[in-house]
DNA sequence: CGCCAAAGTTAGTTTATCCTAACTTATTAT
DNA sequence: ATAATAAGTTAGGATAAACTAACTTTGGCG
């Protein structure tokens, strides 16, 4: 009785009839995750840009996830997750994101580098492995870079975050979680201490997309827009702001 | 520059053009392997048998690893791993094998249920993941089931064992290795403690295929023959024989 | 309100892997 | 030595996922 009418079920409930998606839908489904946060429709070319393939490609797969009714599809109107298709992308995500924190909190993997190995693993790896690799761990509540493991049942922290690009000059926040990527920007992040719970105050902010100063870990710095529009942060209250 | 001439080559050189083998590529290498030990020629019917495919399937898929260079193949006479093949067979016998010690090890998977997992994440697995949970367990010889590691260079140890079949009566031996396929048979012989360094002494053979008896552990048990020849042991000289 | 660019789709191929059915080669027993 | 059987192959087809090239919708703008 597989993902039967509602109520409690877990990631495990299988998806399709034998219980196994391929990797490439897999990745379709998380793609589309993330493009329309679980809910809203999304763009075939903007899929196709995500997957780095072909439009043509995508419109053959909707089509036949559509017939798997992994997903709603209504020609030259995009894409919708159905309940089945939502509850496969989080299960991959979760997968994704546990396989991440484990390489990095039990194999001392570099936060640059479990990106791409996570993107493999995840679509071999059983639930029993990946639970086994949460417990060893201590089941974290997010990955290496800040983003949030849905949980066996399906949940997950949906909390935007502002970016550190929109937080206004004099303000202190905590990094939340960064872009995940971009192995290169990732490192760089990593020198400048820019990593999930460091705390940050924004000196001033150059205008026309001029740098930011920013302060962290007592140290002033300076990086652009664009870097910084990849780093989400939660604003502190003054109480906690760090001194300066 | 990759697997030059020879000399020092690592596991790790790309044994095609783009250095990536497809999963089923792998598996029928892996199969040959053990089917031929790496050099006996290798009946195409034997694989099929083995891989659980029709006959004709891999008439096909020979021919095109042959094309690849990764054995050698005439039509009606076998095959024969090439050194490429054959390094690239042990690369995925090393990433399985320290995979499955690693889940045994590291995640506490009981090791009637490492194989299957580590058959699905031997062809996601990097170098570096592997050689980092190789290091993480202490780099060890042997998987759960006593099967031998190669080495990061390709080396493996090709001892061969006699089976607790052919041990005569009132012969000590130290098991060394089992089959790992059968969840349920491990299962069961780790029941009655037959695993990997175990010492076991035979007590009598029944005639006629008949029931082994043998004490393990202190304990006195009776098992069969089909089930004693799964069971790899190295025979004890009388001086390390335990007491009876 | 009709036209054009952008977005998206269909048509037709390609590659990898598998299948079944029918055929060929090799081996073995009389 | 040959005929039956076992082993292995070719032929032809299916499916999944990708591609390029050519076509169709959609939606915004003058």
């Amino acid at each position: 009785m597989k993902g039967g009418k509602r109520g409690h079920l877990s990631l495990a409930d299988a998806p399709d009839e034998d219980g196994h998606l391929t990797g490439p839908v897999e990745d379709y489904l998380k793609a589309i995750y993330a493009l329309g946060r679980g809910s809203v429709s999304v763009a075939t070319n903007d899929i196709a840009q995500k997957l780095d393939l072909a439009p043509a490609s995508v419109s053959g797969m909707v089509r036949r996830l559509a017939d798997q009714g992994l997903l709603s599809y209504e020609r030259y109107r995009g894409v919708t997750l159905t309940d089945v298709g939502r509850r496969a992308a989080l299960r991959t995500l979760r997968r994704h994101r546990v396989i991440e924190a484990y390489l990095s909190g039990a194999l001392q993997y570099p936060w640059d580098r479990v990106h791409d190995e996570a993107e493999r693993l995840e679509h071999a790896a059983s639930d029993e492995l990946v639970n086994r690799m949460a417990a060893a761990i201590g089941e974290p509540a997010t990955d290496p870079h800040g983003a949030p493991i849905p949980s066996r049942e399906g949940h997950m922290d949906e909390t935007e975050y502002l970016s550190l690009a929109d937080l206004g000059a004099g303000y202190g926040a905590r990094v939340v979680r960064v872009s995940d990527d971009d192995p290169e920007m990732l490192r760089y992040l990593g020198e400048l201490q820019i990593i999930p719970g460091s705390e940050i105050v924004v000196i001033s902010k150059a205008p026309y997309e001029g740098p930011i100063a920013l302060r962290v870990d007592g140290t002033v710095l300076q990086i652009g827009p664009g870097l910084a529009s990849q780093v989400m942060v939660e604003p502190l209250t003054d109480m906690e702001a760090p001194a300066h």
